[in-house]
DNA sequence: TCCTGATAGTTAGTATCCTAACTATACATG
DNA sequence: CATGTATAGTTAGGATACTAACTATCAGGA
């Protein structure tokens, strides 16, 4: 509400400022960061009530969704949440100080340390899951089904 | 477009451990967070080149745009750049150094010390705009420019 | 069998941002 | 004009993510 008259305002600097450029898709870029920076701090407090951090529900959702038995190797969770591996040893140390998640060992290759779910993780991601899913379809309840469907479309070509 | 694969194997994911929920709107958000992400990073490559990271930028922008004399304080660089006070007194202190912006002093208030772009900091930022306006030009390029509007329109609505 | 190179994961160091506490200054009011 | 409150900005402390260097292990070829 506020923020598109701040890249409104930003637009209008930058063309009385710089009239010979073309600002339109940087003013573009700046709705989609916009958007995106604002969801994210809904989800970061939505997450916090489950005493999560995005960064650890990623992981746990990771495994999650994995299906039984909820285990995949620090560099198959690296891939999966687009963190690096220095990342996801910081995030499964935290995790698994609070009892969500467990390193074992994997009797073929001493060298992977395989990740498994807990029952309290398991709780915890599934009771997490479902206020994080009600914030996301808020975030585009101001569009109809069909617009939603249109920006994935438009989304998916620009990836 | 591979990230896009990416995405969609989360989604089968999540289809397959939880069929009863609806993740709609989570892969929708997740395209959204990836292309900011991904862009961020070709623009911090980008910015790069000339010295710059994105938030030295973004702050060097907001002074160019104001135009003359291309000063503003703390606190208006805060609201404009969306960034808490404290990160403004850490970019600038940045900027300053490097001789890119200098701080003043407002003789009707010595609480406030504007700042100001010097003349190299002003050809920086005028420099690096290019780059940075061509590299937000191509992260569109996959869109005709009706489907730009229609985005543009889009975000509008969710902010 | 013994290297050599690749792979798995962690650790160390850096950068950035945020919140909260702190200092200095301004202003309004009794 | 004294004093309490609000405002401007900085500093301190904590969180997170990245890169690069390091350790341990595996696997293929001489």
């Amino acid at each position: 509400m506020d923020d598109k008259d701040l890249i409104d305002e930003m637009l209008r600097g930058w063309q009385s400022a710089r009239p010979e450029l073309e600002f339109a898709p940087m003013a573009l870029f700046a709705r989609c960061n916009r958007f995106v920076t604002l969801s994210i701090r809904q989800l970061e407090a939505t997450l916090a009530d489950h005493g999560l951090s995005v960064g650890e529900f990623d992981v746990l959702s990771a495994l999650r969704r994995s299906g039984e038995p909820f285990m995949l190797r620090p560099s198959e969770l690296s891939d999966r949440v687009m963190v690096t591996r220095a990342g996801i040893t910081s995030r499964v140390d935290k995790l698994e100080e609070n009892g969500f998640v467990e390193r074992r060992r994997d009797p073929n290759d001493r060298r992977s340390e395989p990740i498994v779910l807990t029952k309290a993780g398991r709780r915890l991601v599934d009771g997490a899951l479902v206020a994080y899913l009600d914030n996301q379809t808020l975030l585009f309840s101001g569009l109809s089904p069909a617009q939603q469907r249109q920006l994935d479309s438009l989304l998916r070509r620009l990836l």
